[in-house]
DNA sequence: CAGCCTTTCTTGACTGATTCCAGAAAAAGG
DNA sequence: CCTTTTTCTGGAATCAGTCAAGAAAGGCTG
């Protein structure tokens, strides 16, 4: 089993009591970056057995809300969580399949921020989805088509 | 009665039968920007009595896939719908209250890019959302804690 | 302007993700 | 070891959005 010190350590660091549910999510969410609630529920599952979905979404929340994991909403697909925080990247989305990967964005820090009217907003953050194809699927024999055909089908 | 003559316009050009709960909705959608399912749906009974749901939701994702409207999905909001397309801008969302605005992105063509690794994917669009407070919620007299205390409150 | 075919609207049930509730169980701290 | 505090369980509820089938309306043709 792999050292589960780290993490026993993270939510110690939160003020969070250590429980093997919380450090069975926290190892799901850091091996399977960008995965939805029901495959951190299974991967727990798999770690030890029997978890209520409940727990899971509870522990999902106390972890989000004290910053060790992060939530991704991508338009278009459930929550999803990762485990890098506070480094100011953002995300790349497949049309095609939703599969998601992480970018650095060009500018380190907080990008784009220079919005040419805010509108009278105090901004303090930038989230930027970029939408494409991923590998696979702009090398698959179906070219940039799909997409198109994906809108086509959902109407 | 407004004139509805340019919606009926822009259906007529999509290649989409003119039909009263298509215009009321495109009418609704003009009226409240960033107006979510149901607030379209409320205005467009107040126009025309009794409108079944699942008409609106289906007129929605025509008009939608028509490119006529844009559906938009901020992270713990639900679907919201506005009349601008295809002009690239952007939105700031307010933490405090949830209200959104239009932004235009400082560069004019598809902003940011350039991500420094794109991780092999054909990237095509980016899509920025602001997060920060709006102008009422950033001058009451709850300053920026408010932001926390929402997070706290809802663990 | 009557008729027909296709698209769109109505109705009403249903799904799927997420949350709420209340009692049972388990950690942390002393 | 005991109390307090927090978490976990199991089940029910909520809410946006979707499915399906039949009724109604739009638009084209003769």
């Amino acid at each position: 089993m792999p050292t589960s010190l780290p993490h026993e350590h993270s939510l110690r660091g939160a003020a969070l009591r250590v429980t093997r549910p919380r450090l069975a999510v926290l190892a799901a969410v850091h091996q399977h970056p960008h995965a939805d609630t029901d495959a951190i529920i299974r991967a727990v599952r798999t770690d030890l057995g029997e978890v209520s979905h409940q727990a899971v979404y509870d522990v999902l929340r106390a972890l989000t809300t004290a910053g060790l994991v992060r939530r991704i909403e991508p338009p278009g697909s459930v929550a999803r969580y990762e485990s890098r925080v506070g480094d100011n990247h953002h995300h790349v989305v497949c049309r095609s399949c939703g599969a998601i990967a992480d970018v650095d964005c060009a500018v380190q820090e907080t990008p784009c921020l220079t919005a040419s009217d805010n509108q009278g907003f105090v901004i303090d953050e930038a989230e930027v989805t970029y939408w494409g194809l991923c590998p696979t699927c702009s090398t698959s024999s179906e070219h940039p088509l799909k997409r198109q055909a994906r809108k086509d089908s959902r109407a």
